[in-house]
DNA sequence: GATTAACATATTGTGCACCAACGATTGGGG
DNA sequence: CCCCAATCGTTGGTGCACAATATGTTAATC
């Protein structure tokens, strides 16, 4: 059968969506027992290191740090402060922007999550060169979607 | 900031499970206006690709072929079944096994799918030959990834 | 040939992801 | 001062994704 497929241009083998789709699913799957003894999923962990680096944040700038919709923000926030990593305030200034803030506990849980992309790359027995490589490759791949969505939409914004 | 942040291993910007999560969600974004007009999501439209070259298939070989678990698989052919693109039939010879065929309309579906990939290279407005590297390099991720649960859970399989 | 084990799918529950609509707050122009 | 538009966050709806469980079917064992 593969014989036939080699110019089909609907072949799943050569969509590049269908690769992007399912190495990042199985990327986040090789975290899965990393985080959850740490009672976190991976975006809550995407979320934690925007906020080591940056907190305090707005749900506005995660949104743009993390390239994620408010509305999927406010649940994972809760669920955040629920168990106790973040707390959620209004900021003084302007009654309208929510405040992200992290606890003691938020903040000791950097060490543990140091741990984790060493063990990561160590379980995927990759080099270091070719997922730096990687990383390049999908930064221009980013860009070039957000080119293609703001064209679709209304060039530019 | 960024001065600060060039030897942090938690900085969101050295995270490849992060690039590949904004890059799979940006390219899936790109998909989404021409696959509205088809009445498909993107994981839909990859399960219409795998019944073009091979139907018809079960919720277990598509489960393989789409690396995704039969309880996500099975609503999904529900609601393919129910726009009229496929349809769900016991296999005669085993009855445990569901016979996922395509309808007339999800066959003819073809023709306006075969429009896609093309126009997706356009407004990405990347080079083929880059396109072509990154599934080279995407697929060796998606094998390590592999490789490092089966090694987690229990070698091999 | 009845009991068991293995298998294929379906269902339920939790959480993400996007969209559209809403309510509250803020700042600007009449 | 007041309305108005813009902004920020939340909510509700649909659909994906995974884990655990349930149900029915087939195959294996005694």
């Amino acid at each position: 059968m593969a014989e036939r497929d080699i110019d089909d241009p609907l072949a799943l083998e050569h969509q590049v969506c269908f690769a992007l789709s399912v190495a990042a699913r199985g990327v986040v799957a090789v975290y899965r027992p990393l985080l959850e003894p740490l009672g976190l999923t991976h975006p809550q962990y995407l979320v934690m290191l925007a906020l080591w680096q940056h907190a305090p944040l707005s749900v506005k700038e995660l949104s743009r740090l993390l390239q994620l919709d408010p509305g999927t923000l406010s649940p994972l926030l809760k669920r955040l402060e629920a168990v106790g990593y973040v707390e959620r305030g209004r900021d003084g200034r302007d009654e309208r922007v929510l405040a992200v803030t992290l606890t003691a506990e938020g903040r000791a849980l950097r060490a543990e999550a140091e741990k984790i992309p060493p063990t990561i790359v160590e379980r995927l027995g990759m080099e270091v060169a070719e997922l730096q490589d990687l990383h390049v490759a999908l930064t221009r791949v980013i860009g070039a979607a957000q080119g293609a969505v703001a064209h679709a939409t209304g060039t530019s914004g």
